[in-house]
DNA sequence: GAGTGGTCTAGACCACGCC
DNA sequence: GCGTGGTCTAGACCACTCG
């Protein structure tokens, strides 16, 4: 009936979605559905595998493959970099260090990053512009038990993004977002009134289960994350 | 040298990290890599699809796959319902019913659902609560030309996103986070001092290319949505 | 125990995209 | 052209889990 794992996967679909295969019910095993579309089981395969991956199947070995019941939907968003979205909107970007210090870590850094009594911390406030405009307020701790290279390195002309990727390409992430109020500082800087509404995007970079860096972003007033699926 | 394509795929994100393979270089061919491995190639290919999937690697056909320069990565989350969110948490889920009636669209609403003049909608203001206190405000249009069953439909005892899913369980959605302050009924409804920052995701379903349902999900103060990668 | 999905293999053909 | 990834096939063994 079918030859790629597209139209299968799509034409299994159609069914769910057209009340064929209601939520609940429990599907043909992939080696009937390989019969019925005349292809290779690991091509049924891939076509509910993925469906499974995208929450509209729940699969089990044994009990077969069902149709969720309440179908686990998830978005997904990039992670912005200040400079890709804002030259992505073909707009100018440029940036600023506002603030740059080595300390001893406060309490509540202490407890958020997990760091020992008397940790050091490199402690960076950054400004990401948009033609000029304020897009993106950044104040990042790191921790420099983990990257003493942060202590001494200059951050003048290149954000801390850049200059962590290459330290740490690639690295566990815990993200949270919320919305927050601006106070003096964050008003003066991203150009906006006392009490604003900020989208603010807070990021914990672990490396071998230590906790390597604290980034809040805070975006400019109105900014949206936008995604589709 | 390694099993199983989980095991591949580990191996080949080790060299990266470890540096043996930087950004922006060329991995060996899929077929060099089976040999190395002594694996099928398609079970290179499922780890390296794997890793292309989550923005590590770049693949082209004939160029071959690289590291990429900037890993681009993306954070997933859940989409929320709220009584699945609240009970996740052990505590008790009540819903209300605020207001409902059936109106014609406003216009700022026919522009961002792209209906017609004229077009008839439903309005739906509801509350979901965490054990008593508020824990989400949602503020539902429908678009009564492609769900007229929504016009009386009786939205008191059971909220619309479940109805709805009823309805068109698989859709094509479009979400947008924002920042935004408590006016009076926020305030009011989720019992916070107006002018307090709060995160709203608003939702855009469509169905065969025309929008079925617009909402605006505002949670409480202090909301946080989170995910790791 | 037996049925189902999870995975691997060896081989094949094809489509894309540099040269 | 021709090398690379994209995909399909037919068969096999295994692991989980329900009854």
């Amino acid at each position: 009936m079918a030859g790629t794992f597209r139209d299968i996967k799509a034409d299994i679909l159609g069914k769910i979605t057209r009340g064929e295969w209601p939520p609940g019910s429990l599907l043909p095993a992939e080696t009937e559905l390989a019969e019925t579309y005349a292809a290779a089981r690991a091509t049924v395969n891939r076509a509910m595998r993925e469906l499974a991956e995208e929450g509209i199947l729940e699969r089990k070995r044994k009990s077969g493959s069902r149709v969720r019941l309440s179908p686990l939907r998830q978005a997904r968003f990039d992670i912005p970099i200040a400079r890709q979205e804002v030259e992505a909107q073909g707009r100018r970007y440029r940036y600023a260090l506002v603030r740059s210090e080595v300390a001893s870590a406060p309490d509540w850094l202490l407890a958020r990053m997990a760091l020992p009594q008397g940790a050091q911390v490199r402690h960076l406030i950054c400004l990401h512009f948009a033609d000029d405009l304020p897009w993106l307020h950044e104040d990042r701790w790191i921790n420099l038990d983990l990257l003493p290279q942060a202590r001494t390195a200059d951050f003048r002309a290149a954000g801390p993004t850049e200059w962590l990727m290459a330290q740490i390409p690639f690295s566990a992430v815990e993200i949270s977002i919320s919305a927050t109020s601006a106070d003096t500082g964050l008003a003066a800087h991203l150009d906006c009134a006392e009490g604003t509404a900020l989208l603010q995007m807070e990021r914990l970079t672990r490396w071998d289960d230590r906790t390597v860096t604290l980034v809040r972003l805070v975006h400019h007033a109105g900014h949206r994350m936008t995604t589709r699926y």
